[in-house]
RNA sequence: UCCUCAGUAGCUCAAUGGCAGAGCAUUCGGCUGUUAACCGAAGGGUUGUAGGUUCGAGUCCUACCUGAGGAGCCA
């Protein structure tokens, strides 16, 4: 909270400014008034230990029985874990304490006093995944857990401020759509009074109408897909960021996409730092990453990986023509110290819209960004089919409904011209950059296949 | 959708086909520097559900439910 400057005389009942555990160093030898939980404590017959926690970090107090009044000291001793409390104290450096600090309790409100026969019911010690999933509104008070969604919050501040400060304009598309952008076994069905309709899986269809309006766009918000996906990577409601540029083609995307990301990287290593040190990521894996990042034709990339089979270092033999795998895609980012470019997939495993490479039509102007560490794809994009003709045999192709992509191809109609666009995964790249094992923990409530709850 | 594994106290886990156990949490007591504090005591169980085998099932068999890990697909 903002400390509020209050004009007005000092009062007789004058209280301690009131102050954050993270930015405690301020006020050091001064009396603050702290408003938060109970996180911890450790009693030692007269001495108490309390730990409190605000939300931007953990400090623990310290209370002599006759350091502090019978009344403060009978209610902090026996207080319950996550009990609410407002308490003052002075602050003082100490080497022993792990923030730096140590608040000498001086006086306690309790706020909300959580009861003995209901007991707070994450304690500090080892739970399941489950377990802590079903109470995911109270893990999130975790030090681990709330720090990453600091993080992620740093993340997507970074990628919106990395796209205004560069002339592109935010334009969100509908999140309820008539029609699939690629088949509709993997969208979410709603009624929409009476007619069918979905909840989008991605606005890049949009974006690009916008981006013909406007020049440089880009959408941010939440995007769903009913795909019976159980692994580590995969939410059915996730964020996504879609830039979306009129006039550009691959090499500006892959510019785009490695401009971006570092500055998303770097935003984080600048900003969030001690954040990073409570989840324990180690950020000299994430210093490398800038400019220019490795560019992989996809050819190269299976190269690659078949000299990597006969080297023993991949169980099973890559097929020619196929999209890269989870084990292929982790063997090939482990190779760099930043995330790879895999670019021209062969134009048949490829989406309707991307367009073909003139230089070689079997190959799609498209790009896959691999980030390090085996955490797979965070960037998917392309440069998108300009020509009505083509566009139009693709939809044919792909036996796509004509009538919900007339407006697409208008696009192509009237004053078609190249652009491209990327789609990022915001929870894989918090994933990644917090260094998770697995992107339930990136969102404040993770949609995962059969949960819904809380 | 497929493959593998798991389900026992509020939580994390033990228990050769033979008395259902520990740590944490909770309650009570002790402790003036504790760092997931520690020490002592107490309460706490329809072993996921439904069948079956057996003198006897937490344990073996069948089906189902739930969850986890992986595959495919994707960001």
């Amino acid at each position: 909270m903002p400390e509020e400057s209050s004009p007005a005389a000092p009062q007789s009942t004058l209280k301690p400014p009131v102050a954050t555990i993270g930015q405690i160093g301020q006020h050091e030898g001064q009396s603050v008034t702290l408003r938060g939980w109970l996180y911890n404590l450790r009693e030692s017959g007269k001495l108490l230990f309390p730990i409190f926690r605000d939300g931007t970090g953990l400090i623990q107090g310290v209370a002599h029985v006759k350091s502090v009044s019978p009344q403060v000291f009978e209610s902090l001793k026996g207080l319950t874990q996550e009990s609410s409390v407002i308490v003052i104290g002075k602050v003082r450096a100490d080497k022993r304490a792990p923030g730096g600090y140590e608040l000498d309790v001086e006086d306690l409100t309790i706020v909300h006093r959580v009861p003995e026969s209901d007991p707070y019911p994450i304690t500090l010690k080892e739970h399941g995944v489950d377990f802590l999933m079903e109470h995911r509104h109270l893990w999130m008070r975790t030090p681990r857990q709330s720090a990453i969604l600091r993080v992620r919050a740093e993340i997507m501040r970074a990628t919106a401020e990395y796209f205004d400060s560069n002339g592109f304009i935010r334009t969100d598309p509908p999140i309820l759509t008539p029609a699939a952008c690629e088949g509709t076994s993997t969208l979410f069905p709603v009624d929409y009074f009476g007619d069918p309709a979905f909840l989008t899986q991605s606005g890049q269809l949009y974006a690009e109408a916008t981006a013909l309006a406007l020049g440089k766009v880009y959408s941010f918000g939440p995007t769903f897909r009913a795909e019976k996906s159980k692994t580590r990577r995969h939410l059915t409601e996730f964020w996504m960021v879609e830039p979306e540029v009129a006039f550009m083609d691959l090499d500006g995307l892959l510019e785009l996409s490695e401009n971006c990301l570092s500055h998303i990287v770097q935003s984080v290593l600048k900003n969030r730092a001690p954040e990073m040190r409570t989840i324990g990521r180690d950020m000299t894996r994430l210093e490398p990453v800038k400019p220019p990042f490795p560019r992989l034709r996809y050819d190269e990339a299976v190269e690659m990986l078949n000299q990597a089979h006969k080297d023993g270092q991949l169980e099973q033999p890559f097929e020619y023509g196929n999209d890269f795998g989870s084990p292929d895609e982790t063997w090939l980012s482990s190779r760099y110290d930043r995330p790879v470019m895999v670019h021209r997939y062969p134009a048949n495993v490829k989406a309707f819209y991307m367009e073909p490479d003139p230089q070689d039509p079997r190959y799609a102007l498209c790009v896959d960004v691999l980030a390090p560490e085996g955490y797979g794809e965070v960037i998917g994009g392309s440069q998108r089919v300009s020509s009505y003709e083509l566009l139009s045999q693709r939809i044919d192709q792909h036996h796509l409904p004509r009538e919900a992509f007339q407006w697409y191809l208008d696009l192509r109609r009237y004053g078609s011209v190249p652009h491209a666009g990327f789609g990022m995964g915001i929870e894989r790249v918090v994933s990644w950059i917090c260094g998770l094992d697995h992107v339930r923990e990136t969102i404040p409530f993770a949609r995962t296949l059969h949960r819904i709850y809380p």
